[in-house]
RNA sequence: GGGGGCGUAGCUCAAUUUGGUUAGAGCGCCGGCCUGUCACGCCGGAGGUUGCGGGUUCGAGUCCCGUCGCUCCCGCCA
């Protein structure tokens, strides 16, 4: 018989009724009735009720059934009378008659319920988070991401055409982005390595370099402040680039990895694909985001043009003013009390609006305190363009087009939540696309890159140069899910003439882009294939599919949000030996100098 | 760097609105009883500088100021 179990605690059925078995794991529960004892012993498979008959010389043996000691029993498997069975357990129909028990290690007092996996402290988790990662829900989490991990090895390694790839954790530190984590040389004293921000640089030399397909399950440092959804410190991304690959080859294999690796993990519906084709216009235009949740049946029109020459001055004034009003119709709320209305006018002034004007329709007409401003043309008007009719609303924002866009889409899913329109059960997936290259820095008053200066223009040399820079577009996409953004990724620009072209419309001279990306532009002189890829965050994935806001919900051993490993210590003061060896000197705190 | 919310027993929370007796409950812990439970049950017990410091008051967990910590958000995240 094994050491230490012949079954684990998911294992034993009514089948193995006779045999003897041991098993081993932690005590989950225990029943003590003073003569016969009952403990729920667990493993990472499940539970198993063990009996402790009193005669067993082992029965007082133990000073404590302490929960979350580990036990060993051996004994023999027997059916549990029908009125004693248990449908709750997978293994409820037998128990454990236990023979002999071996205390194979004790447990001290826990700082919190292991069994009963609710809420506390999210610090003290951290800080025992061997303990935290026994329970229930973070432990299924992690196998779940798991198991999303090794299902995309197989899709995109195995059926996909893809190599997996390693590429260098200390590398440069880049010019744009986030911050980066600094390593510093021992060997060239002053000088830093940095952690990548992610492995975009490799992964395009990966494809100068003749291969075809990458990808990897990639880690990701970035210095920035936390958020429930974004780790400090490290992050994972699914992150792909093809060779000859178009905009749409990207997007076919895509849509392949996520219509095959969804449903393999919920039952929820999955947007068939391909999925929805967004241009980021139109998507700032219907949803006032560029990551729009699509389960909300409401778009936001611009109906700037009824109101140039309106009777309603505050909306006049404003499309005078060069602004816009946008209309945000609603079905089926007009009967909804004042409250409902004066809450999400107060939401409205709460993120820097002026105010939500809004109509509703009912069988006699319209009702509102601004409809008297409104011809009976122009209600009818907007009416028909949203094909409203009784019970319907539309409400109204004016400003400046893009801080009117971003409110409309604020109210927009702000709605989508009072209405119950975002728990539904489906992944709505879209793609948004033609980002434009450019945008106007709005302090600077120059022209920066608007996502990612390694992009392809649309139109390539031609477009550059004929063009208004605002106006040129570049092969830049998202994926977006349920509101999500799930992914940034591009069609790169592969000529070192265009890329040249690009940085100089941007400001930087040819000699700040051969110093600060020589390495990429010298690949590039070599005759580099076009590609393109795209990198799902690997935790928003896991995130969506189980159900859960916060990434360190589905992180085995997440830094906090201060950025500090509570069960280990880090960061933490390093021997002076260390910093002498790196010609490192820490300056006192509060003597800050330079700057 | 900025804003909102929260700090009461090992854990989750009540008492704070309107300052007023000895700061309570559930779980956990300790002791006792209990032979069919599965969140076992029953009896008893220990456990508190109400984050910290100061102030107002006859009196502060409660009000005020400061500070520290946690949390969510903004900035930031090509």
């Amino acid at each position: 018989m094994h050491r230490y179990r012949t079954h684990n605690c998911a294992e034993l059925r009514k089948t193995n009724v006779g045999e003897e078995a041991r098993l081993s794991g932690w005590v989950h529960r225990v029943r003590d009735h003073g003569g016969i004892i009952f403990v729920d012993l667990r493993d990472s498979h499940g539970i198993t009720q063990v009996v402790v008959h009193p005669e067993r010389e082992f029965h007082g043996g133990i000073e404590h059934w302490r929960v979350e000691s580990v036990l060993c029993f051996t004994g023999m498997v027997v059916a549990r009378s029908p009125e004693t069975v248990n449908p709750r357990l997978a293994t409820g129909e037998i128990e454990l008659d236990a023979r002999e028990m071996e205390l194979l290690n004790d447990c001290q007092v826990l700082p919190f319920s292991v069994a009963q996996d609710d809420d506390c402290d999210e610090n003290l988790r951290l800080r025992y988070r061997f303990l935290d990662l026994r329970r229930e829900g973070l432990h299924q989490r992690i196998l779940l991401r798991s198991r999303v991990i090794r299902s995309i090895r197989r899709i995109l390694g195995d059926d996909l055409g893809f190599t997996e790839f390693q590429t260098p954790i200390l590398t440069n530190s880049s010019p744009e982005g986030a911050r980066d984590f600094l390593v510093p040389s021992r060997l060239h004293p002053g000088k830093f390595y940095a952690l990548p921000q992610a492995p975009q640089l490799f992964k395009q030399l990966l494809m100068i370099s003749g291969f075809d397909r990458y990808f990897q399950i990639a880690p990701c440092f970035r210095d920035e402040d936390a958020r429930a959804d974004r780790s400090p410190g490290e992050f994972y991304q699914v992150d792909l680039e093809m060779a000859y690959a178009t905009q749409e080859d990207v997007f076919a294999v895509v849509e392949q990895l996520f219509s095959r690796l969804f449903p393999e993990f919920t039952d929820k519906a999955v947007s068939p694909a391909p999925f929805r084709r967004i241009p980021y216009r139109e998507a700032m235009l219907k949803y006032g985001t560029d990551k729009p949740d699509l389960r909300i049946p409401i778009e936001i029109q611009d109906v700037s043009d009824l109101f140039g020459d309106s009777d309603f001055n505050a909306f006049r004034q404003v499309v005078r003013g060069g602004g816009v009003v946008r209309a945000i119709p609603v079905r089926g709320i007009a009967d909804r009390p004042r409250s409902f209305f004066d809450q999400l006018i107060e939401f409205t002034r709460e993120r820097g609006g002026k105010g939500l004007a809004y109509l509703l329709w009912s069988e006699g007409g319209v009702k509102s305190p601004i409809a008297k401003f409104f011809s009976q043309e122009t209600l009818e008007e907007l009416r028909r363009r949203s094909d409203l009719g009784a019970g319907d609303a539309m409400f109204f924002v004016a400003d400046q087009e893009n801080r009117a866009a971003r409110l409309a889409g604020e109210v927009r899913h702000h709605l989508g939540d009072l209405l119950g329109m975002r728990d539904g059960d489906r992944f709505e997936f879209c793609w948004i696309v033609d980002y434009p290259l450019f945008e106007l820095n709005e302090e600077t008053g120059k022209i920066d890159f608007s996502h990612n200066p390694f992009s392809l223009p649309q139109g390539g040399m031609e477009a550059l140069t004929e063009l208004n820079p605002l106006e040129v577009l570049g092969w830049q996409y998202d994926l977006v899910c349920n509101g999500v953004e799930f992914s940034s990724g591009a069609i790169r620009n592969h000529r070192p003439d265009i890329m040249l072209k690009a940085f100089a419309i941007a400001g930087y001279g040819e000699a700040v882009v051969e110093e600060k990306f020589g390495g990429l532009l010298r690949a590039f002189r070599f005759g580099a294939p076009p590609h393109g890829g795209i990198a799902p965050g690997l935790e928003r994935i896991v995130m969506l599919l189980a159900g859960c806001r916060n990434i360190r919900e589905v992180t085995a051993f997440p830094l906090n949000q201060n950025a500090q490993d509570l069960l280990l210590g880090a960061p933490s003061q390093v021997e002076e030996r260390q910093l002498r060896e790196l010609r490192l000197k820490l300056v006192p705190p509060g003597k800050r100098t330079g700057g």
